[in-house]
DNA sequence: TAGCCGCCTATACCAAGGTATGCCCGCGCG
DNA sequence: CGCGCGGGCATACCTTGGTATAGGCGGCTA
């Protein structure tokens, strides 16, 4: 659980607040300073003040979406209006608290952004290890990946590169093993994940 | 476009605006002025005031949101406050504007919804053909889809059913043509569509 | 230079996929 | 009752997939 606020009271109230369901707590009194800490890469997420010295809330949010550090923020105003809201929360932000807020409310929106970031890493955490098995792939396995994912027969395959058939049986295997598929409806699946067409 | 305002003169203008770019306009009233209505099928949303005769927009939202009647809502208040503008984008609005408005963000906040109700139609025709032709499918046909696409072999699929691996044969050459896959390819990615899975 | 790797090909062989023909059973329906 | 339909099984035959063995070519690098 990561908190930026300028108000020290409010950091406070809010760190014993999320101690007390058991949270780890990481407190900052501005943006910057929250870049230049390291964190623990656990499932978690921002609680931020829309209102923060140096850069304001929404263009942190875009920084931090443009960034490899994405990760669900919840905001607090104190003065906000409604195309405020309305702004963060096109930008995807998890909720946005009005101060004073209820403690309830507080947690509810936490418990759903840590939900949301633990749906995230989990899709990451898969979806870069399909990464690292494709990147293994020779120029021409990854062709013949696209070309058989698309359900076209080998010998198909080997007219529109202009190899011969065995050859393409040759590297379809090679893409088999390097990628870890079982079958071809686990390789399917994969080049979907991927986000694999065949271009012809 | 549909418009639902309990203020005539809002409404007037409103439909000048849309009429000007070229949009069709139906104007009510209120929401069950909507719902008796017929309406023509086409890529549309619904410009909404937050504060509607009878039932609020929130609840409308979630109403239609239930309903198989499922569009894009911009809503529009005079006297909304933060809270009410954040429920509603939670409850996926594409637009919450406060009275009064530039028309240009109207206008904006229209097309982007209409893009949204474009793709909405887009996935559920292709996803409906789809239910379709699987509906078509006899209870061992949809079992032997799902062993199929899982990756299993027509032997390994023959002895988690029971049957001989000639029969599961038959089976599969009649899922492959009644739905229409010309691959095994297509056909993975039309179980992953529909959200098959083999359950042991 | 030798060795490795990516790439291409061929022969041969076996496993798996796919279709046709033919026959059987049970059930619901006109 | 006869008929259609879903379901099942077998033989036969052909296509496609997959692997092993073996060889050739070009480029990079220790």
């Amino acid at each position: 659980m990561i908190v930026v606020d300028d108000d020290a009271s409010l950091r406070d109230a809010l760190s014993s607040l999320f101690r007390s369901i058991g949270l780890e707590v990481a407190l900052f009194a501005s943006a910057a300073e929250l870049l230049a800490a390291k964190l623990p890469d656990a499932p978690r997420c921002l609680v931020l003040d829309i209102r923060l010295p140096g850069v304001s809330g929404l263009d942190f949010q875009a920084q931090l979406a443009r960034s490899d550090m994405e990760l669900p923020i919840i905001f607090m105003t104190g003065h906000g209006d409604i195309p405020m809201s309305v702004r963060a929360m096109k930008a995807g932000a998890v909720d946005f608290l009005t101060k004073p807020f209820r403690d309830q409310d507080m947690l509810d929106a936490v418990s759903a952004a840590i939900e949301i970031d633990r749906g995230r890493r989990a899709e990451r955490a898969s979806s870069s290890k399909l990464r690292a098995l494709y990147d293994t792939l020779t120029e021409r396995e990854r062709q013949i990946m696209a070309l058989v994912t698309s359900g076209l027969m080998n010998k198909q395959v080997a007219a529109e590169v202009g190899l011969s058939e065995i050859t393409v049986k040759i590297h379809r295997g090679n893409v088999m093993r390097k990628m870890e598929a079982h079958s071809l409806a686990d390789l399917v699946r994969m080049a979907e994940a991927l986000g694999l067409s065949a271009k012809s």
